[in-house]
DNA sequence: TTGCTTGTCGACAAGCGTTGTTGTTAGTGT
DNA sequence: ACACTAACAACAACGCTTGTCGACAAGCAA
């Protein structure tokens, strides 16, 4: 299961595209390469504020909108209230969302069987699908 | 395409709960009855104020709220910002969301080809799927 | 290096959709 | 008609996200 770029890579697509690498936005690359925990942007906040305790939200807000600009990255409204940061953009895959601790994991799986039916899709363009299958992780199925 | 229980039976569907049929609720389950347009509360709440103009935005939230307790709308987040009422509940579907103007239709699809493969399966479990289709509807498609 | 240009930073505040609070009104079963 | 109590409208506040803006620093050329 292929996740993200390398914060080298990265620095690059940046810099080809006209947009400087500052020190908080390494912070960011660092932290969601290899990050499979699709985090709210307010916890890549906290954790990349730990080590900078100056960033901002802002910055990492703009910092994950640009990596999502470039296609790097997916911003997911699974309706949790707060919108998640996907690094894989690679596999095509739905979502495992856990209604209860809000864990989300990948589900690799194609989209057969998911075809709009000829006369439903004559007047619609489909762009995108997104499938989010709302459940309950055993560890949270057991204490209830 | 059935949609929603008429007025009446939600009158005595409230009553049986302990909830109290007032005239805004009255007016509330009256724009739901053979509503599909998949309306936002604030859509609702702007026309039942145009024939109650002191019914709060407030009452109609609990009262959406109050019929999805009851089972007979489901509140859905398509990612668009605010929540949208669905009154129907009898028929499996799926929604097409155009990303330009919002507007949601109905996909009357059952989960066929929607399993979630028991390896990914054995550690969660599936309560609901939801699925949604973005693009674009013709008429948005054309003016561009 | 040096200096210039321009995008980015952090701080603050505002926007949006939604929910909590509170005193008052009004539906309900008797 | 009565008492009980849920629901009401008005207001303020919440959480998540974005706009504004002066100060700053990355990148580039010489």
């Amino acid at each position: 299961m292929s996740v993200m770029k390398d914060t080298g890579s990265l620095t690059t697509i940046f810099r080809e595209q006209g947009l400087r690498v500052t020190p908080q936005r390494q912070a960011i690359f660092r932290l969601l390469e290899g990050d499979d925990s699709h985090p709210t942007v307010e916890s890549l906040f906290d954790r990349a504020r730990a080590h900078m305790p100056t960033i901002s939200l802002k910055t990492v807000y703009q910092t994950v909108h640009d990596l999502e600009a470039l296609g790097e990255v997916r911003v997911l409204d699974l309706g949790t209230g707060s919108v998640r940061v996907d690094p894989n953009v690679e596999d095509d895959h739905h979502h495992l969302l856990c209604t209860v601790c809000g864990r989300v994991r990948d589900l690799p799986v194609g989209f057969a069987g998911l075809h709009v039916p000829i006369r439903y899709r004559r007047d619609f363009t489909v762009d995108d699908v997104q499938v989010i299958f709302r459940g309950r992780c055993d560890h949270c199925s057991d204490r209830t």
